[in-house]
DNA sequence: CAAACCCGATGCCGCATCGGTATCAAGACG
DNA sequence: CGTCTTGATACCGATGCGGCATCGGGTTTG
């Protein structure tokens, strides 16, 4: 009446006896006494209620039955060993999917060489990348659509960690040919009189604020010009002659036609950006961790 | 240390988790106290070496790892289920083969009816037919590729078993017009001066030393014209003028100008042949076993 | 702000199950 | 006819499992 249990353990013993077709070398390859083989095996045919094996005087062979269990039983036997594979390598993090969002000029420089060694790393987890701004990363934070955000001059958030990865320092976008052209530097209050662009024209403002701000401890207020959307498109108009503008050091990896970057002279030490990071606090998840730890060891 | 041993109950236990998403309901589902539900969740993540769970203050939520293997074991599980049935079924014999051999006239009549049969009642059994003589069928008997062979005279062979499923009478076959025309029956002696044609000229032979035997009780030696391959054969040539010939009744299911088939008058009980099946001894085939009682059935 | 409540985790105990040793029963073999 | 081999069985000690009671924490509630 008690047999509605099929056991893992039955399965294994149950393959040794019809590879070996023999319960004394099953037992054997399996390092136990032969006894548990034959109340296993028998445990297993009556819950299956099926005769597995014909027992002969010099060993066993297989039923029909018996033959049609061992091709399923490899299978399953198989599977689960994959399974478990597969779900130890995605509990450490190899195996599996991260959502990462980025906004504007995030993207250049560090960023992309975090994400292509991490794919090399780990290839089998599959990187999302979400184009959104910083209230579209916070709420796909909150709402578990993303598990990183790249962005600059994050504010803190409840529930939300907020991890600098590094500072670049502002360097000043002016026409060229101008009134800079072969110059090494720029004093900010140079550009007090300039038409200045700003940027970005988002939600989600700080970096317009921060520049503004430098403008009022040199002692002028911005002649803003306009606002725009990203760097690249301010610095596309101050090559088209609208203005000047600041923007964070790597967006100068794109070289552009019409202008010129130049450092600050004696930068303030406010002058300066930085590429942070943003996740859930107490994620425990072994994707962010493992990636976490690829961009620490790239920014420094 | 130990944690190799992954179980099917730890299997149950954790889809109930996962599916619940709550402890204690996922007990009170599976009729268990909540204290055993912790123990093997925590064993099966100990042997994955994953955390399929995040324990929350008001039940718990599936990892990623968890998510996965979620799936997997809902696999495992509904294919073990389908492997259980599966071997339930070939074990009593509505799932797997039969390779049954015939030879000559013994397909005509009895065993289409029984294989239709046991075709309808057993349709996920698949009949393998093998058209072998008598010889061939004993040694595909003996060597495993035969479960069951139909035949006519059957000599007893050891480790076999014959099996009588009925007897027919003989009917003899004569030319159509000629002497026997319009008669209903004719007797044996009558025969006495014809070209007499006999069968089969295979290998095991049987019928042949019947015929000749059956003529010599009614005193005559049979003019034997010529030995061909099968009864129908010996029809034809009986057809063409070649002489007359025995052959049993359902061999007459097949209608053919040229010839009648009469009754003999007052046969001799010894003439009669049977039509028996023959198989291993000791055979517990589930589908030998059941495709036997269809064939009793249809010889009552 | 403290008490009550809900959740999973843990300690302890009794019972079922499992494996090991010794032995048995039945064929095969010389 | 005895011996060997093979699977089956009896018994015993060890392990594992479930149930009860309880703990620790976090949330809700009065």
């Amino acid at each position: 009446m008690m047999g509605t249990n099929m056991n893992l353990r039955q399965l294994r013993y149950f393959i040794a006896v019809a590879e070996e077709l023999h319960f004394g070398r099953a037992a054997e390859r399996l390092h136990v006494s032969q006894p548990p083989i034959t109340r296993q095996i028998q445990a297993l045919e009556e819950t299956l209620g099926a005769q597995l094996f014909i027992r002969t005087p010099r060993g066993v062979e297989l039923t029909q039955a018996g033959a049609l269990f061992l091709d399923e039983a490899r299978n399953i036997a198989a599977l689960l060993e994959q399974v478990a594979d597969r779900v130890h390598r995605a509990a450490e993090g190899s195996l599996g999917r991260l959502d990462i969002a980025i906004f504007g000029t995030a993207i250049l420089s560090l960023i992309p060489r975090i994400i292509l060694e991490f794919k090399r790393r780990y290839p089998e987890v599959k990187i999302v990348m979400h184009a959104q701004d910083k209230l579209g990363q916070i709420a796909g934070l909150q709402n578990r659509s993303l598990d990183l955000g790249f962005n600059r001059m994050l504010a803190p958030q409840p529930g939300l960690v907020i991890e600098e990865l590094s500072t670049e320092p502002l360097l000043a976008v002016l026409p060229d040919p101008g009134p800079w052209s072969g110059r090494k530097s720029v004093a900010l209050h140079e550009l007090s009189g300039e038409p200045m662009l700003l940027f970005p024209a988002s939600r989600a403002q700080g970096f317009v604020e921060m520049v503004t701000g430098l403008c009022h401890e040199v002692g002028f207020a911005p002649n803003v010009a306009q606002v725009v959307g990203d760097g690249l498109t301010a610095m596309a108009l101050v090559a088209a002659g609208f203005g000047v503008c600041l923007v964070p050091q790597s967006i100068t990896s794109v070289r552009m036609d019409g202008v010129i970057c130049l450092p600050l002279q004696d930068p303030p030490k406010s002058a300066r950006v930085d590429i942070s990071c943003i996740y859930r606090e107490g994620d425990s998840s072994p994707f962010l961790a493992n990636f976490l730890d690829v961009a620490r060891e790239f920014s420094a």
